[in-house]
DNA sequence: ACCTGAACACCGTTCAAGT
DNA sequence: ACCTGAACACCGTTCAAGT
């Protein structure tokens, strides 16, 4: 495809992803990366170890597009929603890419950076640091989640393809029978199809800092209003 | 291994579940499903359309193990809390099959029930049913990010090799600069592994069920206590 | 109806060899 | 230092054939 020119880890890591958000993380092969610059496949084992080393770049590059907020001194709940919606900036261009995360949060430079700044709002927020673990776990890979259930997507085809997915989708959701799955067949289209992206995340990361905020009300803190039990 | 017998497709998802269970998906493939039983590879397209075919009825069969608590008329949060109870206990002793549920959540019997029972608690919360969709989506993949996120598991190893992974992860985590990374190297124990996978549990639903309330509260409801912006 | 045998196109990975 | 060629063990899948 293109130049034999220079090879080297970046470029091939540019290619992978451009294979996966194509294709999808099945057509991210050491042959199909060798074959789309001219090498042999064994050419790249010169630049990764093996095949997981290539997953692990992919996930790291996608991580590496997260632009943390500068630290300030509003409130902890907005700076959480500044971090999180960073993330999500960062994965939604690739959703064929964001399930790699899952696994690889901790073993990456900006995966660390994020866990970072989110364990220190969890701590200004008054969580321990046990519990500012689990749930800072929790957050980053619920967004991640988000991504990848993003409603109206298929694995990995081209737009048409992903339309007529969608569209199946919605006719056997609501094909179902109304007596036993009323509210799915009532929800199809939307269960199918988001009418707006923008809606669906902000109702996700409108989840998220809630969450955090409720356990905070019913758990750290008892000098504010909690809500009923 | 076992006599030729008779074979069907509930037999052999349930050694494909086993293969999972103990060395990952990557061990569930149509040769070893075959070799398993002292048979040809293709015979595996006697019960199986293709690949795909086999983790789908992998996916459903996890699913199938929910137990549904029965509907009753007691509060929505408390019965949202059950439904989400059940699913994790579905999931968590199956942590390398969760991730193919978050795509197949709406494609077979049992995840169309729960999702079923999710959405009508989500109305009676008041939710509208746009955002009913949207965040019955999200809550259980959430669910199913928690129990594959769960700290302190290898991919699909066995016990000692996991063991020396969380080892590993807790070594790589304190020995980050305690400069840049205060807080991870503070939590790197909790990080790398769970004190209690019943408190981490314990917490990632309250999280989610938090949160629901705090979108209620704010959104849906304007007569009870609403935490502040 | 259920299984086999041979074949195909595709994987990741190794090793010794080229320049 | 970087790439090649040949080989190996493993995939999913097809097709025609057996009983």
């Amino acid at each position: 495809m293109s130049a034999p020119g220079r090879l080297n880890q970046d470029i091939l890591v540019g290619t992978a992803m451009a294979l996966a958000d194509a294709e999808g993380l099945g057509a991210v092969t050491l042959r199909r990366l060798a074959q789309h610059h001219g090498v042999t496949p064994m050419a790249m084992y010169r630049h990764f170890r093996d095949k997981e080393d290539i997953l692990d770049a992919l996930a790291e590059r996608v991580l590496a597009d997260v632009v943390l907020p500068e630290p300030d001194h509003g409130p902890w709940d907005e700076q959480l929603h500044g971090v999180i919606t960073a993330l999500l900036d960062a994965l939604r261009p690739h959703p064929n890419i964001a399930g790699l995360v899952h696994t690889r949060m901790l073993s990456c430079e900006p995966g660390l950076a994020m866990a970072e700044r989110t364990l220190d709002l969890l701590e200004q927020a008054g969580f321990p640091v046990e519990a500012a673990a689990d749930s800072a776990s929790q957050i980053l890979h619920s967004l991640v989640a988000l991504v990848i259930a993003e409603p109206g997507r298929a694995p990995g085809a081209d737009a048409e393809a992903r339309d007529d997915a969608t569209r199946a989708t919605k006719a056997a959701l609501s094909a179902l029978s109304p007596r036993r799955y009323p509210h799915v067949v009532a929800a199809a289209d939307a269960l199918a199809a988001c009418s707006s992206l923008e809606r669906y995340y902000e109702r996700g990361v409108d989840l998220v800092v809630s969450g955090v905020r409720g356990v905070r009300a019913t758990r750290y803190e008892c000098e504010e209003v909690s809500p009923r039990v």
